[in-house]
DNA sequence: CTTTTATTCAACCTGTAGGTTGAGCATTTT
DNA sequence: AAAATGCTCAACCTACAGGTTGAATAAAAG
C-alpha cells in the first residue's frame, strides 16, 4: 500500500470518527437511537414524541444515516430506519484505545508514588496490575 | 429525591453527553487528547504540530476544559494540561449500553431464525448466549 | 526596568447546524 | 379518480463553531 494510499484511509477513518462524534453530540439523534434500539421504526413513528416539526426529525435522520449509525429501507411509502450495529465500533474504539493509555500512565505514577514511599531511594521493585 | 430533582440531574447529564460527544467531533481536539495521553503538556507545545493560529488551538483547549476532558493548573506563567481520566466514563457507558441492546436484538432475531430452519412449526427452543 | 515569552481576551468573518414553513412526490385509502 | 398519508426537497432564518488578527495581561529573563 502506497503511503498516499494509507493517508488517504486514515482521512476517511477519522471523517468518519467525526461524523459519528458528531451525530451522538446531539441529544435528539440520541435519543432516536436509543428508540431505534428497541425496535425498527417508521419516521412519524420516530418523530411522534419530539416537540418539534416532522421535518426537523427528518433532517435528524438523515444526519445519523449519513454517519452510518442508522440504515434506511423503504417499504411502499413508509421509510424504515433500523440501527447499524457495528456502526460504534470505531469510536469505541477510539475512547478503549485513549482510556488504555491513561491507565497505564496512571498505572506508572501510582507505582513510582508507591515506590517512593516505601524506599525513597530505590528505582523499580514489584508491581501489581489492574486499574479503572 | 423530587422529580423536578431527577429531570434535572438528567439533564446535565444530557448536557455533559452532548459537550463530550461535541469535544471529540473536532479531529484536532482528538488530536490534542492523544497528544496528552503521552504525557501532560503547556499550551504551546500542545500548539506546535498543528497549521493553525496558537489562538485556535488555545480555543480548542477551552472546547475541551468545558467538556471536562481535559484539566489545567498553572504554574507560573504557563498552563499545564492534562486529561481528566474519568470523563470518558459516561459516554463509553451510554455506548455499550446501546450495544447491549443490539446485540441482544440480534440475538433474540438469529435464536428466531435457528428455531425456524430446524423446527418451522415449533415455539421455542435451546439457546447459546454469547454475541460479537 | 525593559524586553521577551506564554497565554488569554475581544472583535470580527465565514460556513454550517438545527430549526421553520411551504411545496412537491409517491403510495395507500376511500 | 380523488383524497389522505408518509416523507422529502428547497428556501429561508438564527445561532454558534472554528478560524483569523490585534490587543492586553502576567510572569520570566536580560
Amino acid at each position: 500500500m502506497i503511503e498516499t494510499e494509507a493517508r488517504k484511509k486514515a482521512a476517511t477513518r477519522t471523517a468518519r470518527l467525526d461524523a459519528v462524534f458528531a451525530a451522538l453530540a446531539d441529544p435528539t439523534r440520541r435519543a432516536i437511537i436509543e428508540r431505534l434500539s428497541r425496535s425498527e421504526a417508521r419516521v412519524t413513528e420516530i418523530a411522534e414524541p419530539f416537540q418539534m416539526s416532522l421535518n426537523a426529525v427528518s433532517k435528524h435522520i438523515r444526519v445519523l444515516e449519513a454517519s452510518g449509525v442508522v440504515e434506511r429501507h423503504r417499504k411502499g411509502r413508509d421509510h424504515i430506519l433500523s440501527i447499524n450495529t457495528g456502526s460504534l465500533d470505531e469510536v469505541d474504539g477510539w475512547i478503549e484505545r485513549m482510556r488504555h493509555f491513561w491507565d497505564a500512565r496512571l498505572d506508572a505514577m501510582e507505582r513510582l508514588l508507591v515506590e517512593l514511599k516505601q524506599d525513597p531511594k530505590s528505582s523499580h521493585k514489584d508491581r501489581k496490575h489492574g486499574s479503572r
